[in-house]
DNA sequence: TAGATTGTTAATCGATTAACAATC
DNA sequence: TAGATTGTTAATCGATTAACAATC
């Protein structure tokens, strides 16, 4: 199945919109009202549903409960996704602490570092030392990692997690880094994303 | 001038790519280095570059040092940026904390809490309570701000900023939110990337 | 000069949108 | 039935890539 990233994005945000409707009552929804909801056409609703084979009912739109269950499939939402985090620094203490992947099925269940000032086994998301990271990625059948480490250790730590078993790492150290074929690393960058916004506020104020 | 967002994503990458190039020693650099360095093709390197009217040599390729001045001018580097962190959360002070922006020239000012308990004006980077936000602003004449915090709060706390005067903002919170049009608004969605990188990650170990 | 690289145009590719027959 | 909405095909749009003349 041909598909890209941005598709897969919204297909997310048609899940979240979709709880949001539920939540206000609806039952069902027209590929007009989820496009309102999230920005694009009803045209690129029906499309993207086509692609995964989810039909609705010609004159009656879809049935949320129904749409949100074959989202929620696609998505690997059925079961809960166990993370881990490298790296205990300011990003990835706070990613420990963040309440919002739980609401949707996510759980860090642990934290690594190399300093041991940064250990701490009774925290409620414990911080292991990183050299126990390979064994319990393995005992844990873990496979997916959030890798906020500095710089300079990102690559290391990256090849070692990758040997451990992780097949997919959301990368926050702002360099492109070599992963095995095995592994999927997607960046988060966010000197970038702030970059990027000042240059189009810097256009838009120009233009004005 | 048309472009696209993915294509200022490349100049930022194309310019973090230079900087570590010089270090190295590089003085010039053919598209074809650059290329592999980013991961795309010498021809949208080139592409990306005519865009903006850059210039290299017939046959001599770029002088990296003329390059990085032509790329940090298009990216606004040429002068600080100050930025305001509204949340002071778990994500918002990990942001306000984090020493990565500084090398890229963006300067975190002061940080903003409704919550008295979080307010500290003898910090590194203060912390204000929400209301004196609006004159934090027009004094210091901010024009971006980085949204973090909880969902509920999310839209008043832009409609406030965006009133103040903001004109750009990187909103952490994980829903769309409505701004006027003299604002525009990025959105980093953490749960969305971890999804994303699920689905990929399951995609392929079905394919394997 | 011969060889290599730029800058730009044309070709390709893929994603989005429009249109409309099918149908409830 | 008449009207409205889906599902899908075709048209459009835009971005990426290939090709190559210009030229150093």
């Amino acid at each position: 199945m041909i598909t890209n990233k941005n598709c897969i994005i919204r297909l997310s945000r048609y899940k979240n919109a979709l709880y949001r409707l539920q939540a206000l009552g609806f039952v069902k929804v027209f590929s007009d009202n989820l496009a309102d909801a999230v920005g694009v056409t009803a045209s690129q609703v029906r499309k993207d549903f086509s692609i995964f084979g989810i039909s609705g009912n010609k004159k009656g739109g879809y049935q949320i409960d129904l749409l949100l269950e074959k989202l929620n499939n696609i998505l690997g939402k059925d079961r809960l996704q166990k993370v881990i985090v490298v790296g205990g620094g300011h990003i990835g203490s706070a990613l420990m602490r963040y309440r919002g992947f739980e609401k949707e099925g996510i759980k860090i269940i642990a934290g690594f570092d190399i300093d041991p000032a940064k250990i701490n086994r009774s925290n409620p998301v414990p911080i292991l030392p990183l050299e126990e990271a390979r064994i319990f990625i393995k005992t844990n059948g873990i496979r997916i990692a959030i890798l906020a480490v500095p710089d300079i250790a990102a690559q290391q730590a990256l090849d070692l997690i990758c040997a451990a078993g992780i097949k997919g790492v959301l990368n926050f150290a702002p360099l492109r880094l070599k992963a095995p074929e095995s592994c999927i690393v997607n960046y988060v960058n966010l000197e970038i994303e702030l970059e990027n916004l000042i240059y189009f506020v810097n256009v838009a104020e120009k233009t004005e």
